[in-house]
DNA sequence: GTAGGGTTAG
């Protein structure tokens, strides 16, 4: 039977296996719990198989369990997946189907975004009587709100016979990243008790909502009123609410409470946050002074991303790419986000020459395929640089599925300001072709018009948006924005 | 056992 299970299940040979696992099944559990790694995990799968027949059903459930947990938990839940279904398969006598085993299930199918999966699960939970479960219950809720299913959430929750503080959480998130705000902050305000997971969520809500003010206020009533101690995931949420208002004393005074918090030293994305609120509050200094201040084999790629972007932002060109060259010394491989500040950087500083090596060396060393937003820098940099046909060319260059109205604004705006009126004609047609009219277009094109003097056919475009009855504004709020976009 | 945003153009 061992030898038959070990071939279901894939696992590694024995002879894989490093001799000193131990025998016992405390002494397996005891290490797992120690050393939570798919290496060990799958040598003790392969033990489990070899020799769990002489442990009793009790104990070799709690083993099966525990590496259910370490795959769905570890960031491996395909493997806990596979190793489910195999099983199911193939031995299904073997197989225990109990609370902790369907949380696991459920939270590897949340972690490797797969609803249907996890609908079948569901469906298991019903068939073996565990929907009064609270951590099932729970773990459903979860699952079907990171999938992005929040009615199916929000039905499981509501006919829960019994939630705890987690369940509420868990809801609460959920609503949160569709932008359910106003749902959210009335199950915030009934559930009978906070933790600052949940104050964390709903200040995370307000944040996205581009409500900044109020995230800042309801950090204060969470320390003054539940008397609760902000971790490092409420300064990773706040941190954003504070560039948008731009307020550099409060960068400062988060910098000063992660350093007396032990954040500093225990978590990189606080300093790489800390580092993209100060840039991002006008403070390159204080930026600079905190991503020196760090030993080098802390940083990330991350850390160097955002002092990059920080520089490009203030157009600060030579310095972005100072840090980028540093940053490959270091042997960092840059990723899509570092290329985008470092274009952005050549854009704005009109480093055209050095755009394109960089564009190229993205693409043919570092084989990352270009994103729209890198196109959209190229375009600008090239139509800033009056090299219209080029920025053309790399238009017509574009994935069509890629292209975007928006590169065509570019180029118009780069078309107008270098008075190029055969190319803006050309540009102008395949906008109006793409159907999304809107006025600051023919604003630029009659412009370009006006520039070389054909005062005529600068009246005809005004007289055309007219005609179209062409928004000379882009009449929608921030708000009817996000709602199309979370749909 | 079930819970939480690090960097992204114009």
């Amino acid at each position: 039977m061992h030898q038959r299970l070990g071939t279901i299940f894939g696992m590694p040979r024995l002879s894989y296996c490093r001799p000193s696992l131990p025998d016992h099944e405390h002494q397996i559990l005891s290490l797992l719990s120690r050393n939570p790694s798919r290496h060990l995990s799958l040598q003790i799968h392969s033990k489990l198989v070899t020799s769990g027949y002489h442990w009793n059903d009790h104990k070799r459930t709690i083993i099966w369990n525990s590496l259910l947990r370490v795959y769905s938990q570890g960031g491996y839940p395909d493997e806990a997946l596979k190793l489910y279904n195999q099983a199911l398969q193939t031995s299904p006598s073997f197989l225990p189907t109990d609370t902790f085993t369907l949380s696991f299930l459920l939270k590897a199918c949340a972690n490797s975004h797969r609803p249907i999966l996890g609908r079948q699960f569901h469906g298991n939970v019903v068939k073996l009587g565990l929907g009064f479960h609270v951590y099932v219950e729970t773990a459903l809720v979860n699952m079907y709100s990171v999938c992005g299913c929040l009615d199916e959430a929000m039905r499981v929750f509501d006919e829960m016979p019994e939630r705890n503080l987690v369940t509420w959480n868990v809801m609460i998130t959920g609503l949160v990243k569709v932008g359910e705000l106003d749902i959210a902050l009335s199950l915030f305000n009934e559930m009978p008790r906070r933790n600052v997971i949940s104050w964390t969520g709903i200040i995370d809500g307000f944040t996205r909502a581009n409500r900044p003010k109020e995230a800042i206020a309801l950090f204060h009533k969470m320390m003054a009123v539940d008397r609760l101690e902000p971790n490092e995931i409420t300064v990773l949420t706040i941190l954003p609410a504070v560039w948008n208002l731009g307020n550099l004393d409060m960068c400062q005074f988060f910098q000063g409470y992660c350093e007396k918090t032990g954040f500093v030293a225990s978590d990189i994305r606080v300093i790489n946050a800390l580092i993209d609120a100060y840039a991002k509050c006008g403070s390159m200094k204080n930026a600079l002074r905190l991503f020196e201040e760090i030993i080098a084999n802390r940083k990330n790629l991350v850390t160097w991303t955002s002092i990059i972007s920080g520089f490009a932002m203030h157009g600060m060109a030579k310095d972005a790419l100072h840090w980028f060259q540093e940053m490959e010394k270091q042997g960092l491989s840059p990723n899509h986000v570092t290329f985008l500040s470092v274009l952005s950087a050549c854009s704005h500083g009109g480093l055209v020459k050095e755009g394109l090596g960089f564009f190229s060396k993205m693409v043919n060393v570092y084989q990352i395929k270009p994103g729209i937003k890198h196109y959209g820098c190229m375009i600008d940099m090239l139509g800033r640089a009056g090299m219209l046909e080029e920025a053309e060319k790399m238009a017509l260059d574009m994935p069509v599925e890629m292209m975007d109205v928006v590169i065509w604004r570019t180029l118009l705006g780069a078309c107008s300001f270098h008075g190029d009126v055969g190319m803006g004609e050309r540009i102008m047609r395949r906008i109006l072709e793409s159907e999304r009219d809107y006025g600051a277009d023919y604003i630029l094109m009659s412009n370009i018009f006006v520039g070389v003097g054909r005062f005529g056919h600068a009246e005809k475009v005004r007289g055309l948006m007219d005609e179209k009855n062409v928004p000379k504004m882009k009449a929608l709020s921030l708000l009817d924005w996000r709602s199309k976009n979370t749909c």
